[in-house]
DNA sequence: CGGCGGCTTGAAAGGCATCAACATAAGTGG
DNA sequence: CCACTTATGTTGATGCCTTTCAAGCCGCCG
């Protein structure tokens, strides 16, 4: 079904090739899908590139419900967050079939003091990830799931694809509850702005939903 | 009123203080209440450490309104998120009188380079920032409340500290109307949790609070 | 084919935004 | 230093959006 992300398309390509003993440490791991990658408070050692598929992190609120910290998806790489603390802080589930490469930290830190291009690479990365998901404080339901699926259709790049993850999970994301997601997607396909078809987004009207993903109406 | 952050606590101090080309980069700067240290799209060429006083962060929507993106308090660092575009994403201004260090981002780089330990520690403060404010996603205003009231002290080290920003600020923040921020406070205090003097916090029931925001009643 | 997880749709309740009016604090200029 | 102005916080009434509860449908997987 989803093409795999080639090495050579990978953001951390040029190093993982150029050094052997640092390629000799990196593995790759076929994961099925709902298969944990670590448990929140798992010691952090590695983290991990995302060549095939995605993941979502999260952790169990007092009622016994998943709450969803975040999605990461293909070509994106997942753990810098567990660096301060030196163990993860969330769950870490596979949204589907995915492969990743498990990469030592410790070593990759090392590579990092002998390598200054990847030193300027890996801060760009993290870097990005500070400001990832700040539509989440929109305040109407609308604003936040057109933002959701614009943010998705960038990481993806293509403004047709699977949504890799379900509505309940969406709505724990955003503060939503599952219903409200679903009527919301109505909606939207009512005004044209998007089709469904099985889990699979189509853009229909890109301009609108900018629009009301920055406020308007 | 407030007090300065000594140079001996400063998260970077052990570098700063060793490396004199370095020290000498570094300039002190002293802002007034509501200066701007930079607008959105000014270039990125240094980050800031806050010595006294704190900022705040924002974009302007298409109301003209401000949208307020994020806090930084004293002893925190700030700027980590424009390193990726290469320009500031957002305003940033100043909440009260300030004094910030103002660190040159290449010259950081290479005594980055230079010092494994300075590396180290910068990657641990930047992975610190991607789950700052995961409390942003809950749904009840109550629970954002406490959340935040938490998270502030916390940040501040102290269970009593005066509110740095507007209720107008929190509520931009937590995606709340000024009205909610106000109501929900005198509830927390007609309910004993805390106690609120012309901005200055008191924590009262702080078990309660945490219950609260951890999605309890 | 049956069962279960996931999605949809409706009705009702409740939480929060909005509007408005006022109170208080802070900042400004004479 | 005081009078004025502006910014900020409080409180009430109303309406809307979203949640909740309930029921049913669909598609997938064993």
């Amino acid at each position: 079904m989803s093409t795999l992300y080639p090495c050579s398309q990978c953001s951390l390509e040029t190093f993982c090739s150029s050094d052997t003993s640092f390629k000799a440490a990196v593995k790759e791991r076929h994961l099925n899908k709902k298969e944990i990658l670590h448990r929140a408070s798992d010691k952090f050692s590695s983290f991990y590139v995302i060549k095939q598929g995605g993941l979502k992190t999260y952790e169990i609120d007092s009622n016994g419900h998943e709450l969803i910290q975040s999605f990461y998806l293909k070509n994106e790489v997942y753990g810098y967050e567990a660096i301060y603390t030196g163990h993860y802080l969330f769950w870490a589930i596979t949204l589907s079939e995915t492969i990743v490469c498990e990469i030592p930290y410790q070593q990759f830190l090392e590579l990092l003091h002998a390598k200054p291009a990847l030193l300027d690479r890996t801060l760009y990365l993290i870097s990005q990830q500070i400001t990832a998901g700040t539509y989440l404080k929109f305040t109407t339901a609308q604003q936040k799931l057109a933002a959701f699926i614009l943010d998705l259709a960038a990481r993806l790049w293509s403004q047709h694809y699977m949504l890799p993850m379900t509505y309940q999970d969406i709505g724990s994301y955003l503060g939503l509850a599952t219903e409200t997601v679903s009527r919301i997607f109505s909606s939207f396909q009512r005004k044209k702005m998007i089709h469904i078809d099985k889990k699979y987004v189509y853009f229909l009207n890109i301009e609108k939903l900018r629009q009301i993903a920055s406020g308007f109406e």
